[in-house]
DNA sequence: CGACTAAACTACCGCACGGAAATATGGTTG
DNA sequence: CAACCATATTTCCGTGCGGTAGTTTAGTCG
């Protein structure tokens, strides 16, 4: 398997990515595509997002593979391309979870 | 185990986490520390960046729990707190891998 | 073709943040 | 105490980026 030595060039890439992630709204975006595919006027209803500001999100997370497009008639429906997000994310909760513990510990001491 | 539900607040603990990680800088830091344990000084040698900067990341890493801080007479030493990081690396990795293979895929057709 | 709608694009604003230089802090040594 | 060193903090600058509003593009329907 790909195993790539973390170059500062391969970091750069790899920080690209977390970045991709490191936004709330893209974030709630997926969340709903996780559910199942939606086009963008339905993401706009259910986040609570602008529609341009929906739109140039999706624009970012499919540049980067993130997400999938599909064009129907007038509407385009997206979904999500990659499942390890949520592989990721389930690692940070993990990580929240163990922080919470340890301010509990702290606060005992 | 946890199991968070992702509400808006959790992901913008995640958000915030992952912006941590969005940062080429960061990663340098963090793939250094890998090795063993340094000082800020050893890590601005090898790193190449100003000493007020690497200071300034590791403050960050080291409220959000990614690194740990041992002080010894005038050095203060740094550590990896967190082996998740490099999990998560991984999977961004793969994903690099993946999207490397699909756009060979793209330009055979 | 003309009216309508979904989605994308453009331009602008405000702010958060990384980088660098200067300064402050805390600890060590003579 | 004074000189010195490692680290932290402050200040400033420039830029990247998220949000919003307005406009454009493309597709549908009558």
């Amino acid at each position: 398997m790909g195993k790539l030595s973390l170059t500062p060039e391969v970091l750069a890439l790899i920080a690209e990515r977390f970045k991709a992630l490191a936004e709330p709204a893209r974030l709630q975006i997926l969340t709903c595509l996780r559910r199942r595919e939606m086009t963008v006027t339905e993401l706009v209803e259910e986040t609570g997002l602008g529609q341009a500001n929906v739109s140039k999100h999706l624009q970012l997370l499919y540049g980067l593979g993130f997400v999938a497009r599909r064009k129907e008639g007038l509407y385009v429906y997206y979904s999500l391309a990659d499942k390890s997000v949520f592989q990721l994310c389930d690692i940070m909760c993990d990580r929240l979870d163990t922080e919470a513990r340890n301010r509990r510990k702290l606060l005992a001491s």
